[in-house]
DNA sequence: AAATAATCGTTCGGGTACGAACAGTTTTAA
DNA sequence: TTAAAACTGTTCGTACCCGAACGATTATTT
């Protein structure tokens, strides 16, 4: 994953096909290694932790949100999760079929459903947050404890800025 | 997708649930919101730039490497995009069908696929990329510009730490 | 109260996404 | 040089993943 080709040579390459054309490379640098980041740390976390608990990354996620709202809303958990409302009801499927959540439609409100964890589904999430946790720590091990919160920050305002640029 | 619930209140329940048991949540936040912000700036350039060109996030990635590289191998474009050689097959398999790929066998080493764009596959690329360096600049514009580059160095630690944690 | 609009979760179709198994090719060992 | 090992890309099976269209429910308008 992490490329071969310096960051140089690149710009050098797209400079070439684009003649004099200006191009951000700065913006280009944060978000390609914004999704190199994202990716390596997400395949590693679902090579080790989740795939020993045979899980997928979107179900993990699922359940963390149920893990700690229940009962919570189908829209919430795609709003929490950054994933459609199609998507979830795909993963919520095969993870009521695995016996670790129930959905029951509202009683207030006959258009929600609301999602809960098993009894076995939060033996499970007691079990593998931990562990997941101890993988976040290595993510970040090579890093500086002090940036950390600058970090996270810094994260934060592209979450924002993204988003607001969705309804335009 | 921007989380209604605050941070506090979100580890509050963790703390909850687990008892005790010793978390680090400032590990926790920074690969929270790294996926966040990943999955933000991929959603918002799916909707807009990609969208206009009938893209999905990975034939851009793959048109992406093959522009500035070509020609270049299989292996090389799944390692560069950060995934696995059967999906690459599966992407590159509609990309030739659209006419912006060219996929040969290469000569030299008869277990090796040189892959090349069309001309059709250049010129759409020479009038994306800057529309979609573009979104890039929005995505980031929030941010201080002085801290654009130490931003990159962070995600690229964290690149290097995870995938040095892959094979162990 | 009746028509209209908004909201929610599901379904559908097509396109990723991965690990494992595979066949073909090249390299290495013996 | 022949057998074993390593490597590359494809296929297979299963599970996501999304936008669009849909039916059901609730809210808003008039």
């Amino acid at each position: 994953m992490a490329g071969q080709h310096t960051l140089d040579e690149t710009e050098r390459q797209v400079q070439a096909r684009l003649g004099d054309l200006k191009i951000d490379f700065e913006a280009m640098a944060v978000t390609s290694n914004l999704f190199r980041a994202a990716n390596s740390v997400r395949n590693y976390l679902e090579r080790t932790v989740l795939a020993e608990h045979d899980l997928s990354w979107t179900a993990f996620v699922v359940l963390w949100v149920v893990w700690i709202w229940e009962p919570v809303e189908s829209r919430v958990i795609a709003e929490e999760g950054g994933f459609s409302k199609a998507t979830l009801t795909g993963v919520m499927q095969t993870l009521e079929g695995r016996g670790l959540i129930t959905r029951t439609r509202s009683r207030k409100d006959g258009r929600l459903v609301l999602v809960k964890l098993t009894a076995k589904g939060r033996k499970m999430m007691k079990q593998l947050f931990p562990e997941f946790n101890k993988g976040e720590q290595l993510a970040v091990a090579d890093l500086k404890r002090s940036d950390l919160g600058s970090f996270a920050d810094l994260l934060r305002a592209v979450t924002l800025t993204a988003d607001s640029q969705k309804t335009f």
